[in-house]
DNA sequence: TTGACACTACGAAGTACTTCGTAATAAAGT
DNA sequence: ACTTTATTACGAAGTACTTCGTAGTGTCAA
């Protein structure tokens, strides 16, 4: 059903993303958001849309009038995670947890997004093993000072 | 200093990997390990050797004998840093929080790397709680969230 | 010295990516 | 019907990436 579709090129991610964020759209429709960000050629962005089609990594279906309606092969956050596999095998060995702790010294996440993730490694924690010995090892907000 | 690289292909990421992996090296000594992962040509690695170093990839030295020695310019976490950076503005709208949970669901995490991961949140969250509760000071830095 | 060898320099071919111009076509207005 | 307008199809130019072959050059041993 999914025979692995091509990674997307650079232009081409700028194409999903507003794709993404619009909903199925007419080249028109993409075009004028693109345009916004970047000048561009309407007929880059119809033969962009084209060549995706091609490839599969989006859908051409038939509007209301002679326009097409483009729309993503794939959800977004299943893209998101096929790039983020690709980084991750190419340059961390593998390793998801290397770029996780790279990601976090690069940028400081706020309160709320430190929270968030805490709670998704809760989540895991608790469901990869059931050991429950773990589950009391985990205190909330540890208010002490250095460690 | 350091007037942006640019951000190194595919091929030339497999051999800063390598160059990463062994420290500096010749053109040899790469190809041959290089040459262990995927059949390749002594003179592709050569030539893309003398690419990354008009590109400032990589630096070049003279060896002992007529051989090269090359040096990745940058050291491997900075670099990784800033392909996590580059993938974060392209496809997470710059959200690098975004990021980690799609990597997190993807992958799952050995329960060693979860609470690595964790105990990095908890420096984060203490610096920043800590800047919050203790250092009201005003003549400390006044401490928004994290922007 | 000369031949063998290792390394470098250079060029060129093949592919992919990006961009746009032009032509063809269909819809809509006058 | 005819002109205008919006859309698609196609091709082509320019750049970048990847790969490798060939030629040049220096080193060392016999």
């Amino acid at each position: 059903m999914d025979p692995s579709l091509p990674k997307p090129t650079p232009a081409e991610t700028e194409i999903l993303n507003v794709l993404w964020d619009l909903g199925p759209s007419t080249v028109r429709q993409a075009h004028d958001v693109l345009c916004a960000q970047r000048p561009t050629g309407y007929t880059t962005v119809l033969k962009l849309l084209q060549i995706m089609a091609d490839k599969g990594l989006v859908r051409r279906e038939d509007g209301d009038g002679r326009a097409h309606i483009y729309t993503p092969t794939l959800e977004r956050d299943l893209a998101q995670r096929q790039m983020v596999r690709d980084l991750v095998d190419r340059i961390f060995g593998g390793s998801a947890t290397q770029m996780v702790l790279q990601a976090l010294e690069e940028r400081p996440a706020s309160e709320e997004d430190l929270e968030e993730i805490r709670q998704l490694i809760d989540k895991r924690e608790k469901g990869a093993s059931a050991c429950a010995s773990k589950l009391l090892k985990r205190s909330r907000i540890s208010c002490g000072k250095a460690s």
